[in-house]
RNA sequence: GCGCCCGUAGCUCAGCAGGAUAGAGCAGCGGACUUCUAAUCCGCAGGUCGCAGGUUCGAAUCCUGCCGGGCGCGCCA
């Protein structure tokens, strides 16, 4: 809110002048406090153009400001020609009665043209439990989803349910190989890359209790009865487990449907139509090298079953004949190569790709003391996303996860995760909330009761530094969201939000707010609710709880 | 070899549509609880922004090259 005004401010001062400006060149920042509320560097990039000295230009725009003067209470020009802005208290308390009026609503936008928006994510196989690659694309994903959502647009969260390929063979034959060692085959041997987690030997003592040793032979039949099995359970537990993260789909898309609809059949015809396609060594090549990549791919192997990036293709292909505005992909960093070549394939349908926004998160690494915790997915010995919420809490693995940029590599660090302390991130943000909750509390113990109009009464008393500081924070969350949406990154929302916390201890340090004498009381009570509402809609867009006590 | 991501304080990271003295958190040192939660606050200390060139009035930010780390480059998914 405060950029918005203070560039309606600029764009005014421009036509003053008559200097044509558009309103997207004037980029305004926050700078050092001292300098004031926000800085423009706008005199110094027009320069060149106007051909005069910045600092002349500045103190032309900064001499019409200081005529409007509304909400401003200074314009200083500085350095090179930065325009420096400082607004006025009574500015700030009206948007803090604006934050109050708005309550639950605070930070959502209303889109002018609300978007339909499908976000895709995790989308893991079901053949085992959740690793912490698909935590931090489950929190990923869901954060986008949710930002889209409080920038006004009609969200569909997804999850594309690879259940076809024949990975799913491998954990049929891994859980036969187990039924059998159970059924006392001791040396039945587990094929060579066969999956070797707890949980195979768990569904195979399911298929003992159920079914004793029918299954013994192992006919093709029974393996199918065998893989069905194993991918309900394991689809079970990715259930459980994204709930316990707060993860909820709207959509679970069978990649089985594909098939079953022709969705294969139809994209390798359109292949063909557009010539895209050629047989090799017995196989279907994509001319993916006549669009632009640097290698040619297999979609249908010798044995006549397709690779992966085929029903990718046609997956992508059906979701964007749902009609859908917007379409997002999280995909961890392996994936970068496969992405290209299915926004090209679909480029090549025809398809507008620049609706298609592939999100790619760099990989996680656990530390323990310091160092890598080791994971070995041949042994089985892998840390599973159940695990590491059963230690630190589902609360602190969304935050930890979202806390760095998505392109960089994320250090998950267990030691200062486990640590029930101030040396704890997210506990820094809960804290402030839950501190919020005890004055309201002892208000009610009290019985002090405040009405709204007596609040906005008193937030003209709200002065101090600290107060205007605060508010100032406060009045930024509409703008964190929009920038989060746009740049695809929680971590500016969970960035933002410590500023918030900070802003609000130093407050509470250094000012009473029961202890107040009306109708200042009244006022820093508004505070409260504020930054209470900031901090609690914040967290939900982040999937973290706000605790009411700690 | 080629492609993508990353290299900023002891550690983990912000900042990067160029701009004013490069910012946080943790770790270190020193302060603040008879008051609404000290899981807090205040202060000190800590940096050749990987290296070398280039563009510019101005580069952590843009370009090129090199060095270092991660991930890819299957008729696996």
């Amino acid at each position: 809110m405060l950029k918005k005004r203070a560039q309606e401010l600029l764009v005014a001062a421009f036509e003053a002048l008559q200097i044509p400006v558009s309103a997207e060149t004037i980029r305004l920042e926050i700078p050092r406090q001292e300098f004031g509320d926000l800085a423009t560097n706008v005199a110094l990039t027009l320069a060149k153009r106007l051909r005069k000295p910045p600092r002349a230009i500045a103190e032309q725009i900064a001499e019409v400001l200081r005529t409007m003067a509304e909400d401003l209470a200074q314009v200083e020009v500085a350095g090179p020609g930065f325009i420096n802005l400082r607004f006025t208290p009574q500015f700030y308390h009206q948007m803090l009665r604006q934050i109050v009026e708005q309550g639950a609503q605070w930070g959502r936008h209303q889109a002018e043209h609300p978007l339909s928006v499908n976000v895709e994510f995790v989308s893991a196989n079901p053949t085992g439990p959740l690793h912490l690659g698909h935590g931090r694309n489950a929190a990923i994903g869901d954060t986008l989803a949710n930002l889209y959502e409080w920038m006004g647009h009609k969200v569909v969260r997804e999850y594309y349910f690879n259940n076809a390929g024949n990975q799913m063979r491998m954990l049929a034959l891994s859980i036969y190989a187990r039924y059998r060692q159970l059924l006392g085959d001791a040396d039945y041997p587990l094929p060579e890359d066969g999956y070797r987690g707890e949980y195979i030997t768990d569904i195979a003592r399911s298929l003992v209790e159920q079914y004793g040793d029918q299954l013994r032979q192992g006919t093709e039949e029974q393996l199918q009865l065998i893989q069905k099995k194993g991918e309900e359970w394991c689809f079970r537990m990715i259930r459980q487990t994204l709930d316990r993260m707060g993860v909820q789909f709207d959509v679970y898309f069978n990649e089985d449907r594909l098939y079953t609809e022709g969705k294969i059949e139809e994209v390798i015809a359109l292949f063909r139509q557009k010539g895209l396609v050629y047989e090799k060594d017995g196989a279907l090549w994509l001319k993916l090298t006549a669009v632009g990549r640097p290698q040619d791919r297999v979609i249908v192997k010798s044995t006549g079953e397709p690779t992966y990036r085929l029903p990718d293709i046609a997956y992508h292909r059906e979701k964007f004949e749902r009609g859908y505005d917007v379409l997002i992909d999280v995909f961890g960093a392996d994936h970068i190569a496969t992405a290209e070549d299915v926004k090209a394939a679909l480029a090549a349908l025809g398809y507008d790709v620049s609706r298609l926004k592939v999100i790619l998160y760099q990989f996680v690494t656990l530390l323990e003391d310091g160092k890598p915790v080791k994971m070995s997915k041949r042994s089985g010995k892998t840390y599973t996303l159940d695990t590491l919420i059963d230690e630190v809490g589902a609360d602190v693995v969304r935050f930890f996860f979202l806390m760095r940029s998505v392109s960089k590599h994320l250090e998950f660090d267990l030691n200062l995760a486990r640590e029930q302390s101030e040396k704890n991130p997210v506990f820094y943000l809960q804290y402030a909330h839950a501190r919020i909750a005890s004055i309201f509390r002892k208000m009610d113990e009290r019985g002090i009761a405040i009405s709204e109009a007596a609040m906005m009464e008193g937030i003209e008393q709200l002065q101090q530094p600290e107060e205007l500081a605060l508010i100032k924070e406060l009045a930024r969350f509409p703008e964190i969201i929009e920038a989060a949406t746009s740049a695809a990154e929680p971590v500016i929302l969970a960035d933002y939000l410590r500023d918030v916390a900070t802003a609000f201890h130093r407050f509470y340090h250094q000012h009473p707010v029961l202890g107040a004498d009306s109708p200042l009381r009244e006022g820093r009570v508004a505070l409260l609710h504020a930054t209470q509402t900031t901090l609690r809609n914040g967290l939900a867009i982040l999937g973290v709880s706000a605790p009411e006590r700690m």
